[in-house]
DNA sequence: AGCCAGGTAATCC
DNA sequence: GGATTACATGGC
């Protein structure tokens, strides 16, 4: 597959607001598996984006309560582009949200001092559409992290595209239109997605067939997990990823121990016990609490380490070398 | 060789 | 209803 280079279009200030800003975990997460759709130093961020007919690179730094976004394309740019950008920037990493609220609940909860220590002003991540999340959750079923990753991988080598700007190279993103006529058959026997596979058409006519104006209902969760494939895990990671709702976490054999132990002070629990105590703990920001625990949790061994600028190099060769 | 993983739905009593 | 089991796949 061919790689697309970016010029460099457009530079957007985005301000920080509602409080203390940490941009290195905001931007980067250190639960998170390493998709190759972003890259990340200690202090800059790559990341493309599906915008519109567009396919965007952006890169971010931070300098005084202001986010720089460099923003990278081979398209047509356009005035309104620059406003869907700015939009969907500032939303997918909270940069206007308020996490005092949260703040205050956890300065109250022993089990949180840690995390609260390391990781303060740390937001929300999501840079993924509510489709992308969605695939990504879908992956995430009843699947290792090395299992996830593999299947990721086929998906955008086979289906994705490839960028280069900046003089950094990623993947992105298929759009829902790009893949609603990728069959069942070539999901299982080229993807190797099991069962998903069986999935995976249906995310992309929902989304296809719905845009994200008609997404905004607060209804999306539940009409969502009518989809056969669809429940309580994928849908709350789509509410409390895609559309930020800091209450709603996902839970799963993976960080169910990690709420038992450290809020409970068990080795694991019932999924029931546990939301019933963070909403107890931090009544309406109990999502926002998970992913305080879960980021500590990986800070000292990160799923995907930060990159170190002199191994960028390799990084751009393991993406523009002999994949398919 | 199994066992099981950052779930879900079908099937059973 | 709540408990049990099949579902696909491949890493360990």
């Amino acid at each position: 597959m061919t790689i697309r280079h970016l010029d460099h279009v457009d530079t957007l200030h985005l301000p920080v607001t509602g409080g203390p800003f940490d941009f290195r975990h905001t931007v980067w997460k250190p639960s998170h598996y390493d998709t190759g759709l972003e890259a990340h130093t200690t202090d800059r961020s790559w990341r493309t984006f599906r915008v519109g007919d567009l396919v965007v690179g952006v890169r971010l730094m931070y300098e005084q309560g202001i986010v720089v976004a460099d923003i990278y394309t081979d398209g047509d740019y356009k005035p309104a582009h620059r406003e869907q950008l700015r939009t969907r920037l500032t939303a997918s990493y909270g940069f206007n949200e308020h996490i005092s609220a949260f703040t205050a609940l956890a300065e109250q909860v022993p089990a949180m001092r840690e995390p609260l220590a390391a990781l303060a002003g740390m937001r929300q991540s999501c840079p993924e559409d509510h489709f992308e999340i969605s695939v990504i959750a879908l992956l995430l079923q009843n699947m290792t992290i090395a299992g996830t990753t593999r299947m990721t991988r086929a998906l955008l080598a086979h289906h994705g595209l490839r960028v280069h700007f900046d003089g950094i190279t990623l993947r992105a993103w298929f759009t829902p239109a790009e893949i609603a006529q990728v069959t069942t058959e070539t999901f299982k026997e080229q993807d190797r997605l099991g069962y998903r596979a069986k999935t995976l058409p249906h995310f992309a006519t929902f989304f296809r067939d719905h845009t994200p104006e008609d997404l905004q209902g607060e209804n999306l969760v539940e009409k969502f997990q009518e989809i056969k494939g669809v429940g309580p895990y994928t849908a709350a990671v789509m509410a409390s990823h895609a559309s930020r709702d800091p209450s709603v976490f996902g839970i799963d054999v993976w960080n169910r121990k990690i709420f038992a132990r450290t809020i409970l002070g068990v080795p694991d629990a019932d999924a029931e016990v546990i939301t019933r105590r963070m909403n107890e703990l931090f009544p309406g920001h109990a999502g926002t609490a998970a992913l305080y625990l879960v980021e500590h949790e990986y800070l000292a061994t990160p799923v995907a380490p930060l990159l170190d600028p002199s191994g960028i190099s390799a990084w751009n060769q393991a993406l523009e070398g002999t994949t398919a």
